[in-house]
DNA sequence: CGGCATCCATTTTGATACTG
DNA sequence: CAGTATCAAAATGGATGCCG
């Protein structure tokens, strides 16, 4: 089985070679967020198979980029981790996502899937360290039936899927409320706002919410017109 | 023709239905550095027909990424350019190519390609802002038969194929004698410091490269040994 | 549940031949 | 040189079926 490569001697080039086929970076966002199971991976990836999910993932194995784990008990399963250099892949997910943010979002389209976990990502992409500097604090936030975290220390941000261990702030919505916000590009800081989202815990942790997360302006590419 | 998509209402999924198919965010990478000719694109790209380059050029101009134009005399004849949205991928591309610097670069293996060009955006990838800050400079490259140069103003960089306007500095150096470099992980100030390459014009432009880019130390990834 | 194997209909791609 | 047209090889997806 030669693997494909595009035999060129050059770093993005590399780079995909080992993470561009299909699905292999939606693969990597999944585990950026925390460690996954098999099958909780299949369910956020609609339209990948066992098979190649199973072959992508040894792939990523194979080259260093990911790992099987045992989750620690109680729960005593298999699990995929990414490795460090795994991780490190973060900053390009990342920029890919803001580009996504700016150029490419728009409505949600009927076929299309979403999980709140996405937002993990979306919390970092947007993520504003000038307006973090000097401050501490680790926010709850709970869309739907999905739990994740932020903590943010001066400057930096932490975002992962799960509970937190002692959040100063947690912030509850809808999944509903929340695509409805998404599509109006605010932020779980308006949302509290409008009520829209709950709120509880420190007032002051809350407050510096408003600033910590920045949507880009959605631009409309200038696509021609021609069919 | 139906197009695939993944179906997500997620940014990285979104990103990734216009430019994740092959050979597109290397196309993305040509044109980042300046238009380029079809002809020119392709032999840049070394196992991509041109059936599928013209496909996939046309779906760049379809999601109004790149632009058909015309170059000015005395060329006149057809290029293709990157519009707004194209350029904006560049912070992904170079997440992308940082990555590979530091994770999946080492020796030039047989059959890969390489040109020259392809540093244009290693130079990008390896600015130093910091290192940057006050100065104003051009610098011209000639690696082997291709020229590129860089323009840097108080922590900003601008890398483009082709000659300089008004360069303050160039620097010369044979292809070979680059690939020898990179596989040391040497940089342009090293090699005019040992007399691999050779520099002329303003000497404090030529001292300031010193701390202007710096590679990352190559890291190897744990890979499984079982093959 | 986790994960591999298999079969098959569709797409995508790679390579080449061909045209204005 | 810029692209179309064509065809064989490879990758994908979807459905099962199997086994621990």
């Amino acid at each position: 089985m030669e693997q494909r490569t595009y035999n060129q001697y050059c770093a993005t080039a590399r780079t995909l070679d080992l993470v561009g086929e299909r699905w292999t970076l939606l693969l990597v966002r999944e585990l950026l967020t925390g460690p996954k199971r098999f099958g909780d991976l299949q369910a956020s990836l609609r339209g990948l198979g066992t098979g190649l999910l199973a072959a992508r993932l040894k792939h990523l194995e194979r080259e260093g980029l990911a790992r099987k784990i045992m989750l620690p008990p109680p729960a005593r399963t298999p699990a995929y981790a990414l490795t460090e250099a795994g991780e490190e892949l973060g900053p390009a997910v990342l920029a890919l996502a803001r580009w996504g943010l700016k150029w490419a979002m728009g409505e949600r389209r009927e076929t299309e899937t979403f999980h709140p976990g996405w937002t993990v990502l979306g919390l970092r992409a947007c993520f504003q360290p000038e307006a973090a500097a000097g401050l501490r604090a680790v926010y709850e936030f709970q869309i739907g039936d999905e739990v994740f975290h932020a903590r943010i220390d001066d400057g930096t941000i932490e975002a992962l899927h799960g509970p937190a261990q002692h959040p100063d702030a947690t912030i509850t919505i809808s999944e509903d409320a929340f695509l409805d916000l998404t599509g109006q590009g605010s932020t779980f800081a308006d949302a509290i706002e409008s009520g829209t989202a709950t709120a509880t815990g420190d007032r002051e942790a809350l407050r510096s919410l408003k600033g910590l997360f920045r949507l880009p302006p959605p631009h409309s590419r200038p696509s021609t017109g021609n069919p």
